[in-house]
DNA sequence: CCTGCCGCCTGCGCGC
DNA sequence: TGCGCGCAGGCGGCAG
């Protein structure tokens, strides 16, 4: 699944490959790829034609493309969303959704994506940043976020320290994977209850998130050249790198204790039984 | 205001 | 072999 680090690497990738190009035509093959645009796959494909783009910006799990005229195009790739930068020549993807030409003739954008979570919307005045993605907090590879801000308003929640790690009002660019993989370095459970966390805890567990989303971008940012992302939306660093997301009964890293799989927020949860046993104090 | 849950969507792998 | 079902999960919207 694209997280922060994904979502970067397309969008350095996007940097080289449409800044400074202008749209000559938009064509959207299915609405729903729009369905946050109002107006209407039409709208959004006439409006698009003749603009150009300008920047591309990112905040957490969310990328948009600067327009000359201070709009922008605003992009979630969702679970399965694809950005691709292809010639013009190349066969249509199975699920293409949404193609813009470009004056130049050159390379086309491509949105694809399989499984329609993700989408784009046209975003008025949003070249700073889009107004529908106010809510979204900054993440934490940006310069600007607030460790202290995060730390106190972690530990006002009432609430499981995993349902505040993937609150992108507190924290953005977090997913279900880092979120395990910053809890196992953490040596934090799922469930912990964020009231009762020290500042120190609260620290190490966004210093661990901080840290596996780094990495992941130094590995993606070296063993990408293209905008290609592969058919799980995964880039290669995770089937080398995770030390528990997807390793059910393999040993833990640490201390070589089965790792176990458990349901939490109707989803699955991966943690050290060992290394992160069950708190006290949690919120389920 | 704060928190938690549901529904959206498709392809794959499993069990019968 | 074929079918049905569970799973993957981000997030907007809404209920309590």
């Amino acid at each position: 699944m694209p997280e922060l680090p994904e979502v970067e690497v397309v969008r350095r990738g996007l940097d080289r490959g449409v800044v400074g190009r202008t749209i000559s035509a938009v064509e959207v093959s299915h609405p729903r790829a729009v369905r946050r645009h109002l107006a209407g796959g039409a709208d959004f494909a006439a409006r698009l034609a003749g603009r150009t783009v300008v920047a591309t910006r990112r905040r957490g799990k969310y990328l948009w493309l600067p327009l000359d005229d201070g709009d922008a195009v605003l992009a979630h790739l969702g679970m399965s969303g694809q950005l691709l930068v292809v010639p013009p020549e190349t066969a249509d993807e199975v699920h293409l959704r949404v193609r813009f030409v470009f004056t130049d003739g050159g390379a086309e954008l491509r949105f694809v994506d399989q499984r329609t979570f993700g989408g784009l919307v046209l975003s008025e005045g949003g070249a700073e940043l889009p107004p529908v993605i106010a809510h979204i907090a900054r993440d934490p590879l940006d310069p600007q976020f607030d460790d202290a801000a995060f730390t106190a308003a972690v530990r006002h929640r009432h609430t499981g320290l995993k349902r505040a790690l993937l609150d992108q009002s507190l924290i953005s660019g977090v997913g279900n994977i880092y979120a395990d993989e910053a809890l196992w370095r953490a040596k934090l459970h799922y469930a912990r209850a964020t009231e009762s966390m020290t500042p120190g805890q609260v620290r190490s567990v966004l210093a661990a998130a901080r840290g596996v989303m780094s990495e992941a971008l130094d590995e993606g940012g070296t063993s990408f050249d293209s905008l290609y992302v592969d058919v799980n939306g995964e880039s290669g660093y995770f089937s080398r790198a995770l030390a528990v997301y997807g390793r059910e009964g393999e040993p833990c890293l640490r201390c070589g204790t089965p790792l176990r799989r458990e349901p939490f927020m109707n989803r699955s949860s991966f943690r050290c039984p060992r290394c992160q046993p069950t708190p006290r104090r949690a919120h389920w």
